[in-house]
DNA sequence: GCATTTTCTAGAATCTTGTTCTAATGAGGC
DNA sequence: GCCTCATTAGAACAAGATTCTAGAAAATGC
C-alpha cells in the first residue's frame, strides 16, 4: 500500500535470502514465509520474480553451476599440457568451493530439486556444452598419448570425484583440513589415474 | 469399514511404494496420497507404521546404508592384504549398486532428507561405528607401510569417491557402461592413490 | 508535460497436502 | 464371551504453496 522501495535488486535479495534459508533447513523445510521475511518483500513480489519456490532453487542452482563451469574453462585455457590441465580441474574446484562456501553447500547438498521442464532443458544444454568443451580440451592429450585412454564416462569421476566428495565432507564439518590443504593429494591422485 | 486384509507385510508394501514414488518424482513431490494408493492402504495405516513422510524416507535411507555398510565389512573380512582390501571397497560398492538399483538411486539422489533428531542420532551412530570398523581394518596396513600415510579424511574420497560419482552418472542414465565393466578402472585408481 | 502501458509490490483468498484424531475391526489371551 | 492391543480407515484440521486482484512506481510514447 505504501512504500515501493526502489529495489532493482529485489531479485538478488530474494536469492540471497533463499540461499540462506535453504542451507539452514533444507529446500523442503524452508517456507516461502521465511524467505519472504528475510528478503523483506511480499509474497506477490517473490512470485513475480520467480515462478515458484522451485524456481528460486533452480535459479540458484543453475547460476552456481554456470559460474563453476565457466571458471573451469577459463582456467583450463591458461594451462599447458595434460598434467597441468588435470591438476587445474582439482585446484579450480577446491578454490571455487572455498570462495563460494554457501553456494557450494547448496549445490552439493541438493541433488533433489524438482526442476521444471524449462530448467531441466537449460541444465541439460549447459552440461552438454560444458562437457563438450572439456572433452575437446582434453581430447588432443589422449590422442597424443599424454593421457591414458579410458572409457570416456570415467574421466570425470576419476578427476573430480574425490575432491567433490571431500568438499562435501568439509562443508558439512566432518573433515577439518581446508580444501586448499588437501588439494595436492587429490591432484596427485587425479593425475596418477 | 470392511476388509482388514491380514497384511503383516503392510510395512514392506509401504516402503516399496514409497521408494518407487520417491524415485519417480523426488521425495518432496511425492505425495502421501500417491504412496498410499500404490501401497493400497489407508492414510491411518501409513501413519501408524511410520511417524511421517520423512519417517518413511529415513527408514529407507537408514536401512539402505546399513545394508551397504554391513556388506562391505563382511567382504573386507575375507580380504588379505592392503591392495585386496582397497579394491574390495570399490568392487563391493559396484556390486551392491547393481543389485539394489532402486535403493541405490534413492540413496545417491537424496542427501536432503529432513531427518528427525532420532534418525539423525541413529545415522550418526551408524557412521561412527562403520568408520571405526573400516579404519581399524586399514590402520595396520598404514602402520606397516603397505599404504601411504595421508590425512585420514582423504581416504574415503580417494577410494570411494570416483565409483560413487560414476554410479550416480550410471543410475541417471548419463553413462552407459555398467558398473561391473568399469569397476577395474576405479579399483586401479583407488589403489594407485 | 501528460496519457498509457508495463513492471513491480502487496496481501487476501484459495487450494494442496501433510498430519492428527476418532472410531471401528480383527486376533489372541483369559 | 469379554478384554486388550495392534492395525486399519477416513474424516477433520492446519500449514504452507500458489493464485488472484488491485494498486503504485517506472518506463514509453506523444
Amino acid at each position: 500500500m505504501n512504500t515501493h522501495a526502489a529495489t532493482p535488486d529485489r531479485r538478488q535479495s530474494i536469492l540471497s535470502a533463499a540461499l540462506a534459508c535453504f542451507n539452514e533447513v533444507g529446500i523442503e523445510a524452508a517456507t516461502i514465509e521465511q524467505i519472504r521475511e528475510r528478503a523483506g518483500c511480499s509474497i506477490g513480489s517473490l512470485y513475480h520474480h520467480f515462478r515458484s519456490k522451485e524456481g528460486v532453487a533452480s535459479h540458484l542452482f543453475i547460476d552456481g553451476i554456470a559460474d563453476l563451469n565457466a571458471g573451469l574453462i577459463a582456467r583450463l585455457e591458461l594451462c599447458e599440457g595434460a598434467e597441468a590441465s588435470v591438476r587445474a580441474c582439482v585446484y579450480h574446484y577446491a578454490a571455487w568451493v572455498e570462495s563460494n562456501i554457501e553456494l557450494a553447500r547448496f549445490l552439493l547438498h541438493s541433488r533433489d530439486i524438482n526442476f521444471s521442464p524449462d530448467a531441466k532443458a537449460e541444465l541439460k544444454g549447459m552440461y552438454h556444452n560444458h562437457f563438450g568443451a572439456v572433452f575437446s580440451w582434453f581430447g588432443p592429450f589422449v590422442l597424443r598419448g599424454d593421457m591414458r585412454q579410458l572409457p570416456p564416462e570415467t574421466y570425470i569421476p576419476l578427476i573430480s570425484g574425490p575432491i567433490e566428495d571431500y568438499a562435501r565432507l568439509w562443508l558439512s564439518g566432518r573433515a577439518k583440513p581446508p580444501l586448499s590443504e588437501v588439494a595436492d593429494v587429490f591432484a596427485d591422485a587425479a593425475w596418477a589415474s
